[in-house]
DNA sequence: GTGAAAGCGCTAACAA
DNA sequence: TTGTTAGCGCTTTCAC
């Protein structure tokens, strides 16, 4: 059996709560005592038993980290290990600890999240997306159970801690760069899926076109399992309608395959194509041509999103908000002047 | 206060051992009282409260992962989230959570697996990674805490549960795809640091070489670290000596960064360098060319590497084992019979 | 088949 | 400044 907190008492011939207080660092303990003590638990090689304290104090010092499996075939790029190091590193400076839900369908997830909750797992949870209409955090917010998001929760926005881009700003401006180089038939594409992060890009790109008097047009927007059905739907939506001069990509790698496809194609970028995306992954500089890319600072929302969510967990009244990490457009060799 | 097995006793007029049996569902209570309780359960909103649980019966039904971040910013690729996926699929199958250790330094590393497993917050750990002379490794046997490790532990590898690919023998089996190209001066671009994986790649390609009689080249050994110090680097590598015909890189992602700065200095590749390398990431079919790459399918690694650590958890009398997944040559368009 | 009681290892009043 | 005591919520002998 392992050394408790008893054993460490009759060494050094105090009480267990006595040892308790010098864990604690308490400073209504002697100098003395305190010494004598953490001899006791060197020799012993005593460590607390996490358990027990958890128990005790009705804390675990850990959060919940829930991330949806779904999302993430999708989200194959270094989104996930990168919010993640943002969010291991308020972890630590915390002392908390991470625990990693991973499920695939939204009912999954959501008895994940329960179990975590109710079985007093974590003493808060970061949720690593957002979809519309999110059972999740209904829950969450009804339970009044700390919590907080990567991304924009669509309904009550208000009252829930989030960090996240402004995604319809800075896909405007993603878009509006296009336009700037003359383009006006310029096609979206997504993920399926209804991801919040996506309904703003969305958005974003209306607005620009909208504001530079472009008429909308519902055929420009295509989902990604559209174009992954392979080169004849690739063929057949640049030939459509009025084919597309530029494309507004929501993800890098969703562009370097398309530009993979292109390529055998004989479609040039960015001569006959210009292609902006989003995330700025390391290997969007060497892609051929280099890709012109929105940097969404993975790193910050996940640190700033941990931020957050201990600030919640320390002192339950601290008001809902809203942090907006800044994005940028890195401009490189995928956009061109319309011809 | 939160709905407790005393609440639910109380409720069906039951004591809270009934109640914990019913939990448990144990045999020896009538199904009568069993539908009793599980009503009132409901009726109540009950869940158990797994700290509690985990103190009473001394298991956390957790395992931990152990991830080296220094490690990480060099295996930006979808390692890391690729063998997770791996794990949580038998983690979740046999119930068990995940918990989450991201360490930069071996210091801190050893210092939060200390943690966790004196704290006992984890029954079990998983390492992601292998280095030479590893003391978390040593110090896991010592103790004698159920572990598994992802690659190959240098030292009495016999005595630890470990799954890897043969390392050695798929890069044998590339070196010599080039060599039976017609190459001979062939060179090898790894990482820095002193992972396992890298001295078992490079063992394999110094067998190739020697076993087809080409002698071996100190010169041809370079670290990623020595290329990323710009062109001039890489230039005066390839006019070094006998500049290569072919490479071996450890890493796709190092392999795609190179054939980028290769196409600016009007290096083709495959025409006038061939390059081979490992991991098959996504995005290596839509590199140009195409990348021929080993798949050393990570997804089984993590999956393997679980199901060996549950194992042993559920029965620490398991013997030590090691799996090997096999891991696949993938021929695509970077490599070419030299002229 | 069910209950009473002790205990997992720790913390936190309350005393002293 | 320190010890005593009573839990935290659950499991598990040992009785009945």
């Amino acid at each position: 059996m392992a050394i408790t907190i008893k054993d460490v008492a009759k060494e050094a011939n105090v009480s267990p709560s006595t040892v308790s207080r010098v864990i604690a660092d308490n400073p209504r303990i002697s100098e003395e005592t305190k010494i004598r003590v953490r001899e006791a638990m060197e020799k012993l090689g005593y460590h607390p038993n996490f358990t027990a304290r958890s128990l005790a104090v009705k804390s675990t010092a850990t959060i919940g980290i829930v991330m949806p499996f779904s999302a993430s075939h999708v989200l194959q790029d270094p989104f996930f290990p990168e919010v993640i190091r943002g969010i291991s590193v308020q972890a630590r400076e915390h002392k908390y600890g991470m625990y990693l839900s991973t499920a695939g369908t939204e009912e999954e997830i959501f008895e994940e999240v329960v179990g975590m909750v109710q079985g007093r797992r974590v003493d808060g949870l970061i949720l690593l997306y957002s979809r519309t209409d999110d059972r999740v955090i209904k829950y969450l917010q009804k339970i009044d159970f700390p919590f907080a998001v990567i991304g924009r929760p669509v309904l009550g926005a208000e009252r829930v801690i989030h960090v996240d881009n402004d995604n319809i700003y800075i896909t405007k401006v993603v878009t509006e760069y296009l336009i700037g180089l003359g383009h006006t038939n310029i096609a979206f594409i997504g993920f399926d899926g209804d991801f919040v992060f996506m309904l703003d890009r969305l958005e974003g790109y209306k607005q620009a076109l909208s504001e530079s008097g472009i008429p909308f047009n519902e055929d420009y927007i295509v989902h990604k399992s559209t174009l992954s059905k392979g080169k004849e739907a690739i063929k057949s939506f640049l030939r459509s309608v009025e084919s597309p001069t530029a494309l507004v990509c929501t993800d890098d790698f969703i562009a370097i395959e398309l530009m993979s496809h292109f390529e055998e194609m004989n479609i040039r970028v960015p001569e006959d194509v210009s292609i902006a995306s989003f995330n700025n992954v390391l290997l969007a500089q060497y892609s051929k041509p280099a890709l012109t890319s929105v940097d969404i600072d993975i790193f910050q929302l996940g640190m700033q999103g941990a931020s957050c969510l201990l600030e919640k967990i320390k002192d339950p009244n601290v008001l809902p908000k809203r942090i907006t990490i800044p994005a940028k457009l890195i401009e490189r060799k995928s956009c061109a002047q319309i011809k």
